[in-house]
DNA sequence: TATTGTTATACTCTATAACTATA
DNA sequence: TATAGTTATAGAGTATAACAATA
């Protein structure tokens, strides 16, 4: 096994690779909607879900409370989230969506959906399904290993 | 289909939440190399190939000529990559490894392998290859279609 | 004029670390 | 002291756009 070969075999650098040209055009099409693909991402994660803490969002979505707490500014500001307070403990704080963000949801996700037609149509539909529970699991996994430091 | 079940249902979602993770944590290991993610990923595009204009480059790598020229220009400074003037046209040139920046490959690839086990060694053996042969199909699609504006 | 590449500028994303308020 | 969250700072990554040199 030379190092030559060990190139080719690289999943992470072809990840890296296909993630970033979905991302890249998936946000081309949700700028119109005035909402990065970071906030879809958030929107997304607090959608059907109690209003949740920050420090649980964080965990969830694998990123620093620091992090959170920019994003979630950033969409209050929009009027697409709201923070409720909790009572017993005013330190705290949970985080949900408003109607106008509820709202806007189906519309992120049409373009969710006509961006990974785009770019996962090319596959079968046995590919596609197995690519998908494969991310699943792997996202899964890494819930239970790994939030950066903060 | 409700707007419910079509949220659970973009691959391009899982994707980045994947992909951000094991770049994040690959960053971490080569950070020790004194080189980013896109400092590998750049130069693991100029290994065992011919010197590379950076218009070719960027193309290959579904990167702006402004990006490669930032990118090179970095890794020039640290040693790792030089140029070579073209003297048929003097406005071109090409980009390869310096023999310093060569001989860092293997050791980078080593990292590369240790996070690639570390994410995908959860997989089975046929779960990981079916993952990075459909990667590298949509990887190969998207060099055909897309190249950002410059 | 068209093309190759650089430079200037700006913004998103995200981290680390210091800090504030409450417990 | 410990915890929830914010803020300050910084740097990677990348785009767009204006530019310079050469063709």
């Amino acid at each position: 096994m030379t190092a030559a070969s060990e190139l080719t075999d690289h999943t992470g650098y072809w990840m890296r690779m296909v993630s970033n040209a979905v991302s890249q055009e998936f946000a081309r099409k949700v700028s119109g909607e005035d909402v990065t693909v970071a906030e879809w991402s958030f929107m997304r994660a607090l959608y059907e879900v109690e209003p949740t803490p920050p420090s649980v969002l964080a965990e969830r979505m694998g990123m620093t409370k620091g992090a959170i707490s920019k994003l979630a500014e950033r969409l209050v500001a929009k009027g697409l989230v709201e923070r409720t307070e909790n009572q017993r403990d005013k330190r705290a704080h949970s985080l949900s969506l408003t109607k106008e963000g509820r709202a806007k949801i189906p519309v992120l996700a049409s373009l969710a959906d006509k961006n990974d037609a785009e770019f996962f149509g090319v596959l079968t539909k046995e590919e596609h399904k197995t690519l998908d529970r494969i991310l699943r699991l792997l996202a899964e996994r890494r819930e239970l290993k790994s939030t950066p430091v903060d």
